[in-house]
DNA sequence: CTTATTAGTTGTATCGTCGAACCATGTTGG
DNA sequence: CCAACATGGTTCGACGATACAACTAATAAG
């Protein structure tokens, strides 16, 4: 590796490591919106209000979760009356999940407190630099995206 | 808030979120080196290398975690044989931490595995963009740290 | 010298995740 | 047609990460 990318490589990860610390990515949080909700949650049935009905095997794949994570999240959700797990006809494995009324109205509040959160933080970029950053962050997700966290891979994340 | 600014905050949680899955950030990985380490440790030892001895009551600021949290991380990389409690002079309660020499070498073998981790990444994204991406996680930083995590706002965090 | 204040520790609770073992349901190949 | 394999989910057990509250010990303030 030439001298400049390893400088880079350092610089990009102090960034990163940086931001987590500072956004507070590390904190195991709950979302304010009426009941606290964990995030984990939050993240599930964000993903279920955008992209309707899913399999529990294509949620996990979404969120980057193992499907245990996944039986569990939805269980909390279906206990909290937010999804219902149906079996609807063809293959008899498949669950689908789809957000309930309460779990619509909940998804809508929790992406108010979600947006709120962003605009903050969007506030104090100056306004000529916004476009480029979130053009950035595209292109790091990109990246990242092309290399999933496979099992080797993983072991060396987020430090 | 305009109708642009709305949808930029929305665009900057896509990233964000869609960013922390994909690199994994989610998972309370262990990092390889040698034996199993786990995250939080990492970064305690790197910031320990980094910025000499320190008190823990420092050491949560820096990673911004509570003081009980830090306790217990240090009495982790104590038992592990990579830091020292010392209590030099001065004030009695205060408690300086430092590593060991086998802190030091395992410091180092974290770092040269973040540092392959995020060379990695760094290759995925096509070198003319990558100071761009460096400095626009940069501002972000800015953006994040000048509103610092603070009770109230912590709630939405993550999501 | 009594009363804060400050640094750390310990106890308790919750969240978040994984891997392995297990059970259905489906699919495939003799 | 049935045995062998594959696939979607569930349950179990373990561990990591973090917070808050209650407590101790040391120091500073009055």
């Amino acid at each position: 590796m030439l001298e400049d990318e390893l400088d880079q490589a350092v610089a990009l990860q102090g960034r990163i490591t940086a931001f987590v610390r500072a956004f507070g990515l590390h904190q195991p949080d709950r979302t304010p919106c009426g009941t606290p909700v964990p995030s984990s949650e939050a993240h599930a049935v964000g993903e279920l209000d955008r992209d309707g009905p899913l399999t529990q095997t294509v949620l996990g794949e979404r969120l980057r979760l193992e499907k245990s994570t996944v039986s569990r999240i939805v269980s909390q959700l279906t206990s909290r009356g937010w999804v219902c797990r149906a079996n609807r006809g063809g293959d008899g494995r498949l669950v689908w999940l789809e957000l309930t009324p309460d779990g619509r109205r909940a998804a809508g509040e929790l992406a108010v407190a979600r947006a709120a959160r962003f605009a903050d933080l969007l506030r104090n970029i100056p306004a000529e630099q916004r476009p480029a950053v979130i053009e950035a962050l595209t292109t790091l997700v990109d990246a990242a995206g092309g290399q999933p966290a496979t099992a080797e891979v993983r072991g060396a994340a987020r430090d």
